[in-house]
DNA sequence: CTGAAAGCGCTTACAG
DNA sequence: CTGAAAGCGCTTACAG
């Protein structure tokens, strides 16, 4: 057989001596058809290495078994991958089990400036899409919601109208409270935040439960100083800007481990002992945080876990048609690693 | 209009009165349309926000636009997901330049143990795939062969038979010999290696590159430790390792960054400074490497431009059906970037 | 339990 | 320049 010509049903039902409509039911797991033929044509199937058409099968069932993961804008910014690199592989594996391919994308095109999610949606390429978006137009949640085409909005909520749309996400405040929690339980009274801006729902929310535990427990927010980016020079510089403040403190926390070491960097640079002088918590508990001394004590999001259910959410919304009977904001509880800075 | 109902040729060709074979013709750019039809049906696509049905396009052309990436097994690990969620990053302006969407898996669906790769080359849903994989099997080979399927495998070359096989790979012997050069201009004449096990071909050729020109001009390699990993652990135990052979040497290269930075962490432990007593280069001139003080030196493989050319070529191959005529080895020169760990 | 037939939405050789 | 028709490889309602 000249192995570059891809083997179709029909070759196979020529092979078993059966109609191609006997064997598209036996490879697909129908009931319709005898014991005998089916062990017949699965192992034909089998010998000659077929698979399905992809392009015939989404043809005719309007499925192709291929999810959109959207991925943020700007992806190539270090503190930005080194988070979603590793939701990719949560991602990944969970697909896996549910035996679908993951096609990765962003918004829009860079080069022709095109939206490549309505692109994608319109071609039928992809059954769902995982977002991964921070302030998605109005437009676009009218285009999806139009078409109840199924999507999941991870790590950033979406709240619109009554869309029916279905978040997965991080209990940010939640995030907070456990850091307020071990700032007091060490002793700590004063804090000095570095948060990014207020359009950073995650940070700004992570920020409020810290501020109103810490408070509650009598400690006092000395300053929250923001940056564009999250990055490791962002929280070394804004050390830098609150360097007066700094004496009067005694514990920082940072809203991402980045900027946490940044201003670990700097802290140290002035003298400063971590954690006798000022503790310090980061949040997202990234590989990173291990090669560091003092190690870096940090909010572990439960990526895996937000990547599992955000999968099982889509595929359901996928398989039902639509979100309706969804639970539509599923939180995940983060958790507190201890580790040498507090 | 019911939105949720997508919009096919024929609905533009009775709006346009014309037949759908004429708006095929008008939307693929055919010259075998009058301007007139041709500006008509534009408007109409564009108005009614129509897409190609990829599956139908893909079932008549036998091309979907897609390309697979294929992504390493333990791209989980810090260390190699660090290189290659910048990678994915220039993969993905390369392809968006070229209108391809991006695939991307794993060699085998770990769930199931099923070859992912042959199920997508089988089902037709990928043009053309990116490998970044080390120990390909024989048999992986010859399934691509014989279906003349268009691979471009970046990063690790494959040398097999003559298949026409198309290799876009880092020259790591140049890269060596950069980092040889390197220490011997700073009066350098005693270093100890950390690489990772020899049948990691990358690493395996920056150490020979590295040893032969630093040989060559008298410099003297005192060992080549080796580890299991790239890991930021893995350079740190290799120097505890290696640490009665600290005081003899003057300079230290590491395989890739983070054992780099691993090292670092163990040699300032002993007290001894870098660069002083130690000059210290590392390999990917990783975002990481600015992070540090002092600021390490590194080799960097100029990804972008890898991943730039591993596209083209793929598109190439794809386009052209075979690999005939194309360069089948190419390889890109690294650069050194100076910083104050040398 | 099985087969013949229509249909999914395109492309493209063929006829005009 | 345009249209009617066949075909890509499947699924599935219908008839038996």
């Amino acid at each position: 057989m000249d192995r570059r010509k891809k083997v179709t049903i029909k070759d196979i039902a020529k092979i078993a001596q059966v109609s191609y409509s006997t064997v598209s039911r036996c490879l697909n797991g129908s009931e319709l058809v005898s014991e005998d033929t089916r062990q017949k044509v699965l192992k034909i199937a089998e010998e000659t290495g077929f698979g399905f058409n992809a392009s015939a099968r989404g043809l005719s069932t309007n499925r192709q078994n291929v999810i959109g993961l959207v991925l943020p804008e700007n992806y190539q910014d270090f503190n930005v991958s080194l988070y979603h690199s590793g939701l990719l592989t949560h991602v990944r594996s969970s697909l896996e089990r549910m035996n679908y391919d993951l096609m990765v994308t962003f918004l829009t095109n860079r080069y022709t400036g095109q939206n490549s999610i309505q692109r994608l949606v319109r071609e039928g390429k992809v059954d769902g899409l995982i977002m991964l978006q921070q302030n998605l137009s109005v437009e676009m949640l009218q285009f999806l919601y139009e078409r109840r085409f199924p999507v999941v909005f991870s790590h950033y909520p979406v709240h619109y109208q009554d869309y029916g749309i279905v978040n997965v996400y991080s209990d940010n405040l939640a995030g907070g409270a456990l850091v307020a929690d071990r700032f007091i339980s060490c002793g700590r009274k004063k804090a000095l935040c570095l948060s990014s801006l207020p359009e950073d729902i995650d940070c700004a929310q992570r920020m409020e439960g810290f501020r109103s535990r810490f408070e509650e427990r009598g400690g006092e927010v000395a300053g929250v100083l923001k940056a564009g980016s999250r990055s490791f020079s962002a929280g070394y510089e804004l050390v830098v800007r609150g360097e007066d403040r700094l004496r009067e403190i005694d514990c920082l926390f940072a809203v991402n481990d980045l900027m946490a070491l940044g201003a670990m960097k700097r802290i140290r640079e002035l003298g400063l002992g971590i954690p006798e002088d000022i503790a310090l918590v980061g949040y997202d508990d990234s590989p990173l945080v291990r090669f560091n001394t003092p190690g870096l004590t940090s909010v572990n999001q439960h990526q895996d876990e937000i990547a599992l259910l955000t999968c099982e959410k889509l595929i359901r919304f996928i398989e039902q048609g639509s979100s309706e009977g969804m639970e539509q904001n599923v939180q995940i509880k983060p958790e507190l690693v201890i580790r040498e800075s507090c």
